[in-house]
DNA sequence: CTGAAAGCGCTTACAG
DNA sequence: CTGAAAGCGCTTACAG
């Protein structure tokens, strides 16, 4: 026996079989027989037989593994993304190897390099805030290594994407609050240089036309990272106004939370005087008092779509066709105190 | 030039150099002049040369890949650990491949073998709820393969641990309620089974007692999971004592945050009538209102100093030498509204 | 059903 | 400073 490991050739050696009998008997192949199996299998698990894997993916050029690129890890919708491709991966035989571009363009291009050396066969990435060129994951591409984007995806750019139906949802939360009696509906709006909040206006909107409704421009309040503080400042705007919004659909829920707390220091009742609705159901959704309507994001499943479609087309062998996929996931609107008028 | 890939014999081909002489030239070797050094270099980046690492790896029996194991990526304390292992790794040429136990010691069993076969260099694990035997890791260990555990670390089982000073934490914790005046504290107690959460209540008890105060063992209410549910139950049983305590150290935020909302409800102001500290610093404790005090709880921290570590230890090239070590990080209390009582 | 042989793309002593 | 050669531990056509 070699110092330390066992390998398949001492193995082989051990029961007087073929280096390539083992090979075949340990990963199951038709032609072996059912007894020469269990030798094999029976053995290797006495002499503690541990495949190298690294040699294995060497040989075969498979290496099983799958590159995730996100902004941040401990954000937590990424985090719960990671969390369902992790969970989808594992099961099918697939592990996940994680980077954080910390939103920054140069370093999202150093980890698809390194990725790209580290043979990963497919990659699921949220794309860096800064990220407007798309060179190094076009290369990615011609390297027939498949991408899946989730959150932040390519514009201009034929690739496969996972995505929640923002247009929907916010239409549906919109109109929610239409229906619960509110006619001065306001929309804490994000970033409008991404996609998804863009997305998110554009449903407030279309809810509003279809109910007959007027848009206003200045009943729009737009943030740059829809954070804890700029909500506050968005509800000290607010309540400066001659006329108070009878309800208010924030593009997410940290500017929801802020608003509830401005408005029930300022003693407005909520949702009497002022319904209100965030989007992305995070844990402080349902703990602020009063709990928060919010949009469910199903940022898990969203990681499990991901890795499922890179997946299948991982394994899919025309190499010739290429077929882009968008994945859109139904949301559900969770109803609860904030809106509670009826 | 072979379909696809461009390898490193094919640079040498092109550029009429051996092989030896490429491959040193790509790292650097000192051995081989500037000049071509230049050379190779340049043409490497015009002919797109990608090492392929995996044969790298192979050959030279260094993945540079480390294996992370939590009970799940999503909880949040987890998230910013593995935050912290990714960051420092990725400043150390490492990359880090995660799977979730789910709690489960089958589960931890399985990912452990695979870790093995992936021929990861080194394991940074925060142990399954579940996992009472540890043959597994130390099977590991009998491997050469490094581990540096976190936050659930095995107890009779010498290994390399990092953690936060748990006692000491508690300890400040409890006696900055004494200091506002605090005389009848209560201890929201996380899983005695858990090493942490014993320590916590150690630090409490000790406080109290350097303090000339009374440890009453009514005054501990234990809880399996310290969630927001057991909080408010906790709550409801410490609203109908007949003497109210006037403070209450918890073992985590989600069980003093239920607690706050429960008191306020009930009409109980804090800090002044009951003084609350919680254990983690999670982002709901400065939203709460009253905003909470509260342990940082330095998770990014931690992870950063596991991969540091583990990091050493690969690199550590006495393989004679076992000197397992145990890191403590300080923490800080953070007070906020919840105890400040003058 | 089993085996002999080639080779994946690198690195690394050894030699000069 | 550069090169020739061996080999890491597997898998996979090819052959019988």
């Amino acid at each position: 026996m070699t110092k330390g490991r066992v390998t398949l050739k001492d193995l082989a050696r051990d029961l007087g079989l073929a280096p390539s009998t083992i090979s075949r008997a340990l990963s199951d192949h038709p032609a072996i027989s059912e007894a020469t199996k269990k030798t094999v299998k029976d053995r290797a698990e006495e002499l503690g037989f541990t495949p190298n894997s690294i040699a294995a993916s060497f040989r075969s050029k498979k290496t099983r593994s799958i590159g995730v690129i996100v902004p941040r890890i401990d954000v937590h919708f990424h985090s719960r993304v990671i969390s369902g491709i992790e969970e989808f991966s594992y099961k099918s035989g697939y592990h996940v190897t994680i980077f954080q571009s910390h939103d920054s363009y140069k370093r999202e291009k150093e980890i698809v390099k390194i990725l790209q050396t580290k043979m990963v066969e497919g990659v699921i990435i949220c794309l860096a805030m800064e990220s407007r060129i798309f060179d190094h994951l076009k290369r990615l591409n011609n390297l027939k290594v498949p991408q899946v984007f989730y959150d932040r995806t390519p514009e201009n750019f034929l690739t496969n994407k996972v995505n929640i139906d923002d247009y929907e949802s916010s239409y549906t939360a919109t109109e929610h609050l239409i229906d619960v009696g509110c006619r001065r509906i306001f929309h804490i709006a994000g970033n409008q240089s991404t996609g998804i909040f863009r997305k998110r206006l554009e449903g407030y909107k279309a809810a509003l036309a279809d109910n007959g409704m007027m848009f206003r421009d200045d009943f729009i309040l737009t943030t740059k990272n829809l954070s804890y503080e700029e909500g506050a400042d968005c509800a000290r705007r607010l309540l400066q106004l001659p006329d108070l919004p009878d309800g208010i659909f924030c593009a997410n829920d940290y500017t929801a939370v802020s608003i509830i707390q401005a408005f029930n220091k300022a003693g407005i009742k909520i949702p009497e005087q002022v319904a209100i609705a965030g989007f992305s159901n995070y844990p402080i959704s349902r703990i602020i008092e009063p709990s928060l309507t919010t949009v469910n994001d199903r940022a898990f499943q969203m990681g499990e779509a991901a890795a499922k479609l890179l997946i299948r087309q991982i394994e899919e062998d025309d190499a010739d066709i290429i077929d882009y996929q968008t994945i859109t996931l139904k949301t559900e609107l969770i109803v609860r105190e904030s809106t509670k008028r009826i």
